[in-house]
RNA sequence: GUCCCCUUCGUCUAGGCCGGCCUAGGACAUCUGGUUUUCAUCCAGGUAACUGGGGUUCGAAUCCCCAAGGGGGCGCCA
């Protein structure tokens, strides 16, 4: 039965070593998980240090799955993490495409037609099957289907000789594939191992860095490589990114796991993608966070861990942060006012009005006191409108200590009586009243500073003050006033 | 069931290839104190880990073996 095709002697290493060529391979699936671009950005950081080639391949054979629309994620997700393609879809350039493998048809036909040829294929159940070489016999086993149930079978199963994956983190792995798998469904699209490994043969990729998940698989790969007569390329399988609590893998169900929340959260794209290199990981430099031209030249395969890891938000959020403190100003407003206007809060007709000085000085105020650029909106929010939310936790917190009102009531007369709106007069106003009642100053602060914001922290109360205006932060220190005295409580 | 990969503080990790410099270092988180009218920042300090068992060795986080635990594959998903 055998036909052997030859088996391919391990790449007889002539001259220079071909220029490196990496490729990413997401199917569009509506989601970009931060798996996914995790294994993007380590294609694209070898490429980048070695000087190689980027490819973006699409995997669309399922087509019932797939859609044009979701490309656009991944374009966008990509694009948004700063990676650019050297080759891909559409008018991104190179000649070794399509890039789409639903525009591939007649290379798997090529392809298929070699294995074949080669006797390595039958058709059972309508669909083609890959063919091992090696005994037979049957096995029964237990099975564990993709919900979880478990379930007793028998199958077919070949003694075939064990292969060997080079792997750049993982070293030498054998490993028997020990069962034939489909190449083309029944429904006469082409199996993601078949179309994976044409695809790789013919677009002369070099590197396979993908994640862990495929190592098993890779016995398979290797087989049809060799079936075809083709050296296989370096492997590297990355650690998998598991989820934040519970067990497993993060899949695009659990929270965080999609890039697209980062963007909706206003997280800065060059933050993420530093923290994103860091999982699996690490500088040769001892930085954390550093410039990605430096992660391009210190990054390489064989510095990548093997362990999983965790995915902690908390981390990425001070890595955020980082990023954040050091935007220069410029960005920092154009992005700042990009999300107020997003958020509805310069459409108001008063700020309209009072226009760029006004955001400008709001913004001035208020990015200092930012941790993340998602909560701009919800610390600024008071500047712009007169139905800003009050947090109810920090009322409830001021009630216990007192009546807050109470302390409003007792600043008004004073505040409305001040010929000058400026700090030495505030000062002087709510320093004397506190000292006259022998209080701390926060005791007047914090209600005061309730009443016109309706938070508990923020800006210095004075300029907060200073640049509402007088009228507007009495008009909202009576409103306040008004309010009725804590309900006794049961 | 079976095969493959992995295993240092709560989390991400340094160190391991070339055993002694490790009474195991850093970062995030957390706790304490200081600065700040508040909040955020910032500063100082603290708690906290080599999965277990054997072996090799004068000496093991580092080398070997076993176990346990974790992860993944075994799909006409990718």
């Amino acid at each position: 039965m055998s036909t052997n095709i030859q088996t391919p002697a391990t790449a007889p290493a002539t001259a220079a070593p071909a220029a490196v060529r990496t490729r990413f391979a997401p199917s569009p699936t509506g989601f970009f998980h931060i798996g996914s671009a995790r294994t993007a950005l380590f294609n694209w950081l070898y490429a980048r240090h070695t000087g190689g080639t980027f490819i973006l391949r699409i995997e669309d054979t399922d087509t019932v799955r797939n859609s044009e629309e979701y490309l656009r994620v991944i374009y966008e997700s990509l694009r948004w993490l700063g990676m650019d393609w050297d080759e891909g879809p559409g008018d991104a350039g190179g000649s070794f495409g399509p890039y789409k493998q639903s525009e591939r048809t007649a290379i798997y036909h090529e392809y298929l037609a070699k294995l074949q040829a080669a006797g390595r294929t039958y058709e059972k159940d309508g669909a083609v099957w890959f063919r091992l070489e090696g005994e037979r016999f049957t096995a029964r086993e237990t099975y564990k289907e993709a919900d979880g149930t478990k379930l007793d079978r028998v199958v077919e199963k070949v003694k075939a000789a064990p292969v060997v994956i080079h792997d750049l983190i993982r070293g030498d792995v054998t490993r028997a594939e020990d069962r034939d798998f489909v190449l083309v469904r029944a429904n006469g699209e082409p199996g993601f191992h078949f179309v994976n490994v044409v695809d790789d043969i013919t677009m002369a990729v070099t590197h396979v860095i993908r994640g862990e998940d495929h190592l098993s698989n890779t016995s398979k790969h290797i087989e049809l490589y060799n079936a075809f007569g083709a050296t296989p390329p370096t492997f590297a399988h990355i650690p998998l990114i598991l989820k934040n609590d519970g067990k497993g893998k993060m899949s695009k169900r659990d929270k965080g796991a999609l890039i697209e929340e980062y963007q909706t959260r206003h997280f800065l794209p060059d933050a993420v993608r530093n923290f994103l290199c860091l999982l699996g990981w690490t500088p040769t430099d001892g930085r954390e966070i550093l410039p990605i031209a430096d992660i391009i030249a210190q990054f390489d395969l064989r510095d990548v861990h093997q362990g999983n890891a965790r995915f902690d938000e908390r981390k990425m959020s001070h890595f955020n942060q980082q990023y954040l403190r050091d935007l220069p100003a410029d960005v920092f407003n154009a992005k700042a006012r990009q999300i107020l206007r997003d958020a509805g809060l310069t459409d108001n007709a008063d700020v309209a009005a009072a226009a760029d000085a006004y955001v400008a000085a709001v913004l001035d105020l208020i990015r200092e006191k930012l941790r993340g650029l998602e909560d701009l909106a919800p610390m600024s929010a008071y500047f712009f409108n007169e139905d800003f939310p009050r947090d109810a936790k920090t009322l409830e917190t001021l009630q216990k200590k007192g009546d807050p009102a109470a302390r409003v009531r007792q600043l008004l007369p004073a505040l409305e009586a001040l010929p000058d709106w400026d700090d030495a007069s505030l000062d002087a106003v709510i320093g004397g009243l506190a000292t006259a009642e022998n209080v701390k100053l926060n005791e007047f602060f914090a209600p005061l500073r309730f009443a016109v914001s309706g938070l508990n922290g923020g800006p210095h109360l004075h300029a907060i003050l200073r640049l509402l205006g007088r009228e507007r932060a009495l008009a909202r220190m009576r409103t306040f006033a008004a309010t009725p005295p804590t309900p006794p409580s049961a």
